[in-house]
RNA sequence: GCCGGAGUGGCGGAAUUGGCAGACGCGCACGACUCAAAAUCGUGUUCCUUCGGGAAUGUGGGUUCGAUUCCCACCUUCGGCACCA
C-alpha cells in the first residue's frame, strides 16, 4: 500500500518559500548585459489604508506575466513602491487625528507585509517611497528644470477648487457631469488664484501619436479625445474702434454666412465694445454669468441667453458690419473666447439667432437637399455642400471649400489655417500639507526664484498645523515660510503650496532604477540598460491623468536631455475591476470590501492568485464570488495529490504515453500564447484540463513512465508563474534543483503535440449529422467519399444527389443538398 | 447628442483565420466512502421534445454552403466627453 500523502496546507509551505526567496535574493534584478532586459511595471499603490483584493487583482497576474517572461530567459525587473503623498492619505489622517506622516508610514509598513504575502517577484531593494526626502528631492529637481526651461509657469486664472479638500485641482481631476473632485466626489467651484502650471499643451500634438507604443485602443482614444485637436482657421475681425477681434472656426468656408459675433462674458473687449446705451444691460448680464457656477453655465439643455453690446465688427472677407453680442454659451477657456455666428450652419448659433431675431444666411447648399431658405429653415444644416452667397468662393464643392477659404484669408492677410486643443496646461499647485513643497522662493526684488539644486530638498516640516483651516498649512508655519532670496540674499518667502502627487508619480519608474541616488535622479547605466518600461499594467481610470502626465514628463525631459527616446512605456495593458460580491464597487461604507489577508488565511496565496486569474477576463473584472474560489483551491489540492500519490504502471504504456505527451505539448503551446496575450483565465483552464487528462492517464496505468515524469516536470514549470509556492514545493519534493523560478520555460515539441487522428464533422446544409475519426493526412477526395458513405448522411440526403460538397481540412465536410 | 467597452446555460466564463456553441470552473442532482457530517472521489447537468429531432450566443435584417465571429439598423448596460466654435 502506498503511503497516503498529507493534505495540501498552504500555510505550511508559503511563508517558508517566501522567506527562502527573500534570503537568496531570488528576485533581485541587476544589470546583466548578456541577457535581454525586461522592465515589467505595475502601478504602485497609494497607502491610504489596507491593501484590498483589487490590488491583488492588478498585481498578481502582472507578477505571473513577469515570471513567465523571466522563465523565457529575460532579465526581468519588477519593482514596487508607494505613491505616498496626497489628499486621501492626508484626509484619512485628519479624520483619525493622526499626523499624516505617521499615518502614511504605518500604512506602508502594513502594506509591505501584505504585498510580501502575495509571493510576487518584487525586487524590494529598489523600493521607492515618494514621501521620502530622498525621493521628493528629485520631484523638486524636476520641477526646477521645468521652471528654468519655461515649461513651468505661474499664472492667475480661474481654477477648479474643491471646497471639501480645500485645494485646487487639475482639469483632469475634475470628473463627471456635475464636475466633482476625483477624490472626494464634492462638486468643484471656480476661484481666481495664482497657480503653477506645467506646459503640457506644448506637447499636445506629440501626445496624439501612438505609433511607437502598444497601448489599448480605448486608452489612446480617451487621450485623443482629451487632447481634443480641432483643425480650422483663425480669422481676425476688426471692431469699429479698430481693435482686432480674433476668432477660431472649424468652418472657415462659412465666413460669408456670418451675421453676428459673440464674445464670452469674460472677454477683454466686452467693456470697450459696449455702447453707453447698452452698458447697464451688459454689466448685469456679465455679473450674472460670473456668479453662476460652471455647471449651471455649461448645462447643454439650457436655453440660450445673451445681450447685444451695441458694438459692431467688420467681417474681413466681405467688409460687412455685424453686431457683436455677449453670451455665456461662448467659453473664455476655449479658442479665443470669441466666435463668429453662422446660424445657418451651426445649431447653437441658429438657436441664438432665432431667439434674438438675427439674420440667418445660407452659404452652403447640400447637394442632396432642396434649396435652403434662411428665413424659414427649422434647424441649422451643418453638412457639406456647394458654396453659395460667398463672393469669390461661390460654386466651390464641399470637399474643397475649407481649403479654398483658408487660401483666401491667408492671401488677404486676415487669418490663417490653425488648430486648437481642448487640453489645458496641467495645474500642479495644491493648498495642502501632505505633498512635496514647490521649490520656489518669492523675492520682492527678484520675483519667483527656483531653489538652487544644491539646496534641495526643500524639506516638508513635521511641526505644522495640518488640520484644515482653508489655507495652505505651510503658510501658517511660524518660521518655515521665511527665508532669504537665493539670488540677492534679501528677505524672501517660500512658496507654501505643495505639488500634485501626479507630479511625483510621473517619474517613479525612473526612481526604481536607483532609489536614493545622490547626484542625479537615477544612475545613468541603470537607465541605459532598463529603460524604457517594456510592460506596464494598471487601471484604465488613469488614461487622462497619470498616463498622459507621465508621457508628457518623459517627452519634456527628453527635450532637456534627461530621458531618452520618445515614450516611457512601450506596452500597456489594463485590468478591469473586482467588484464586491453584491456587484457594486467595493467601499467601506457599503461593507462589501473583500480582505485579501482573510482569503489568504482561508485558502493560501496560491489559491487567491489562481482564482483572480481564472475567474475573470482580466481586462474586464467582475464581482467577487466567495464560492467560485473553491474551484481554484480544489485544483491545487488535486495537483498536490495526483502528482504525489503513487499510481500504477501498466505493462504496455505506449499509447498512453503518446496521448499524454500530445496533451502536454498542446497545453504548453496554448499556455505560452495566452500568457503573452494577458489571457490568464485560459492559462489556468488549460492547466486544469491537462490535470484531468493526467488523472485519467494515471488511472489507466500511465503513471511513472518517462512521459509521466516529463508531464509532471513541464506542468510544474507551467504553473510556477501562477502558483509560485506550491510549484516550488513540489519541485523540491521531486528532487529537482532549486529554484523552479530559475528554470527555463519548457521547450515545445511540435511532433509530440501533433495529432495523428482527427474527428471530422459531417454536416448537411450546415447542420452536424455525423462525426467520423480519420487519419490526419486524409485527402480531400477520401474525406468526401467517407462523408457521402455515412449512414446518417445518406439518410438526410434521402437519395438525392448533393449539389455541392465543401471540405475544410482537418475540420469538416459540409454537404449542400 | 458624440466616443468607447460589454451583452453567450442557474452563475463566472471558453470558442486561434467565418467551421462541432457552452471548454474549464462554480452551483445543483444522484451515487461511492462514513454511524453521520465535512472533505474527497465518480456520474449527470442549455432549453423544448411525440426521442425522429427542433430551438438557442441582447433584438431585427443582410452576406455565406456555414455567422458568437463579418456588414447594416436597433435595444440594454457600464464608462468617458459634452454649448469645444
Amino acid at each position: 500500500m502506498a503511503e497516503p500523502i498529507e493534505r495540501y496546507i498552504p500555510a505550511n509551505i508559503e511563508s517558508k518559500w517566501q522567506k527562502r526567496w527573500e534570503e537568496d535574493g531570488l528576485y533581485h534584478a541587476d544589470i546583466d548585459k548578456s541577457k535581454k532586459k525586461y522592465y515589467a511595471l505595475t502601478m504602485l499603490p497609494y497607502p491610504s489604508g489596507n491593501l484590498h483584493i483589487g490590488h491583488w487583482y492588478a498585481m498578481t497576474p502582472s507578477d505571473a506575466h513577469a515570471r513567465f517572461k523571466r522563465m523565457q530567459g529575460y532579465n526581468v525587473m519588477f519593482p514596487m513602491g508607494f505613491d505616498a503623498f496626497g489628499l486621501p492619505a492626508e484626509n484619512a489622517a485628519i479624520q483619525r487625528n493622526i499626523h499624516p506622516k505617521e499615518w502614511t508610514y504605518d500604512n506602508i509598513a502594513n502594506m509591505r507585509k501584505q504585498l510580501r504575502s502575495m509571493g510576487a517577484m518584487f525586487d524590494w531593494r529598489r523600493e521607492a517611497v515618494s514621501a521620502d526626502p530622498e525621493y521628493y528631492r528629485w520631484s523638486q529637481w524636476f520641477f526646477v528644470q521645468l521652471m528654468k526651461n519655461n515649461l513651468a509657469y505661474r499664472k492667475m486664472s480661474p481654477v477648479d477648487w474643491c471646497p471639501n479638500c480645500n485645494t485646487t485641482l487639475a482639469r483632469e481631476q475634475v470628473w463627471g457631469e456635475d464636475r466633482h473632485c476625483e477624490r472626494c466626489k464634492t462638486p468643484v467651484i471656480k476661484k481666481d488664484l495664482n497657480q503653477w502650471f506645467f506646459k503640457i499643451t506644448n506637447y499636445a500634438d506629440e501626445l496624439l501619436k501612438f505609433d511607437q507604443i502598444d497601448w489599448p485602443e480605448p486608452v489612446e482614444l480617451l487621450q485623443t479625445n482629451w487632447i481634443g485637436k480641432s483643425k480650422g482657421a483663425s480669422v481676425v475681425f476688426t471692431t469699429e474702434q479698430g481693435d482686432p477681434l480674433e476668432v477660431f472656426t472649424t468652418r472657415p468656408d462659412t465666413l460669408w454666412g456670418v451675421t453676428f459675433m459673440v464674445l464670452a462674458p469674460e472677454h477683454p473687449l466686452v467693456e470697450k465694445l459696449t455702447t453707453p446705451e447698452q452698458k447697464a444691460e451688459v454689466d448685469a448680464y456679465v455679473n450674472e454669468a460670473v456668479r453662476q457656477t460652471e455647471i449651471q453655465r455649461e448645462a447643454t439643455d439650457k436655453e440660450k441667453s445673451g445681450v447685444f453690446s451695441g458694438g459692431y465688427a467688420i467681417n474681413p472677407v466681405n467688409g460687412e458690419r455685424v453686431p457683436v453680442w455677449v453670451a455665456d454659451y461662448v467659453l473664455m477657456t476655449y479658442g479665443t473666447g470669441a466666435i463668429m455666428g453662422v446660424p445657418a450652419h451651426d445649431q447653437r448659433d441658429f438657436d441664438f439667432a432665432r431667439k434674438f431675431g438675427l439674420d440667418v444666411r445660407v452659404v452652403i447648399q447640400p447637394d442632396d437637399m432642396e434649396k435652403l431658405d434662411g428665413a424659414t429653415m427649422p434647424t441649422a444644416v451643418p453638412a457639406e455642400g456647394t458654396v453659395v452667397n460667398s463672393g469669390p468662393l461661390n460654386g466651390t464643392p464641399g470637399a474643397e471649400a475649407i481649403g479654398k477659404a483658408i487660401e483666401f484669408i491667408e492671401a488677404k492677410g486676415v487669418g490663417k489655417g490653425a488648430v486648437t486643443y481642448r487640453i489645458r496646461d496641467w495645474l500642479i499647485s495644491r493648498q495642502r500639507y501632505w505633498g512635496a513643497p514647490i521649490p520656489v522662493v518669492f523675492c520682492p526684488k527678484c520675483g519667483a526664484v527656483p531653489v538652487p539644486e544644491d539646496q534641495l530638498p526643500v524639506m516638508l516640516p513635521d511641526d505644522v498645523e495640518w488640520r484644515p483651516t482653508g489655507e495652505s498649512p505651510l503658510k501658517l508655519h511660524p518660521t518655515w515660510r521665511f527665508t532669504t532670496c537665493p539670488v540677492c540674499g534679501g528677505e524672501a518667502e517660500r512658496e507654501t503650496d505643495t505639488m500634485d502627487t501626479f507630479m511625483c508619480s510621473s517619474w517613479y519608474h525612473l526612481a526604481y532604477l536607483s532609489p536614493k541616488n545622490p547626484d542625479w535622479p537615477f544612475k545613468q547605466d541603470e537607465y541605459d540598460y532598463w529603460m524604457p518600461v517594456d510592460c506596464y499594467t494598471g487601471g484604465v481610470e488613469h488614461a487622462t491623468m497619470h498616463l498622459i502626465y507621465t508621457r508628457f514628463f518623459h517627452k519634456a525631459f527628453r527635450d532637456l536631455g534627461v530621458t531618452k527616446g520618445d515614450e516611457p512605456m512601450l506596452q500597456l495593458r489594463n485590468q478591469g475591476q473586482i467588484l464586491g460580491p453584491d456587484g457594486q464597487r467595493m467601499s467601506k461604507s457599503r461593507g462589501n470590501v473583500v480582505d485579501p489577508d482573510e482569503q489568504v488565511r482561508l485558502y493560501g496565496a496560491d489559491t487567491v492568485r489562481s482564482y483572480l486569474m481564472f475567474g475573470y477576463r482580466w481586462q474586464i473584472g467582475g464581482p467577487w464570488d466567495p464560492g467560485n474560489i473553491q474551484g481554484s483551491h480544489r485544483w491545487l489540492g488535486r495537483v498536490w495529490s495526483i502528482f504525489q500519490e503513487e499510481g500504477k504502471t501498466a505493462k504496455d504504456t505506449k499509447a498512453l504515453d503518446r496521448k499524454l505527451r500530445r496533451k502536454v505539448h498542446q497545453t504548453l503551446k496554448s499556455v505560452g500564447t495566452d500568457f503573452e496575450r494577458f489571457e490568464f483565465n485560459t492559462v489556468v483552464s488549460a492547466l486544469m484540463e491537462l490535470l484531468n487528462e493526467m488523472a485519467a492517464i494515471k488511472d489507466a496505468g500511465g503513471w511513472n513512465t518517462p512521459a509521466w515524469n516529463e508531464a509532471v516536470d513541464i506542468y510544474l514549470r507551467m504553473m510556477a508563474p501562477v502558483a509560485p509556492h506550491i510549484s516550488e514545493e513540489l519541485w523540491a519534493r521531486f528532487g529537482k534543483p532549486y529554484s523552479i523560478h530559475q528554470q527555463p520555460w519548457p521547450e515545445y515539441d511540435e511532433a509530440a503535440a501533433a495529432e495523428d487522428e482527427i474527428e471530422l464533422v459531417l454536416q448537411v446544409n450546415g447542420k452536424v449529422r455525423d462525426k467520423i475519426v480519420v487519419a490526419v493526412d486524409i485527402t480531400e477526395a477520401q474525406a468526401k467519399e467517407l462523408a457521402l458513405a455515412s449512414e446518417a448522411i445518406q439518410k438526410q440526403l434521402d437519395g438525392k444527389a448533393p449539389r455541392k460538397v465543401i471540405y475544410v481540412p482537418g475540420r469538416l465536410v459540409n454537404i449542400v443538398g
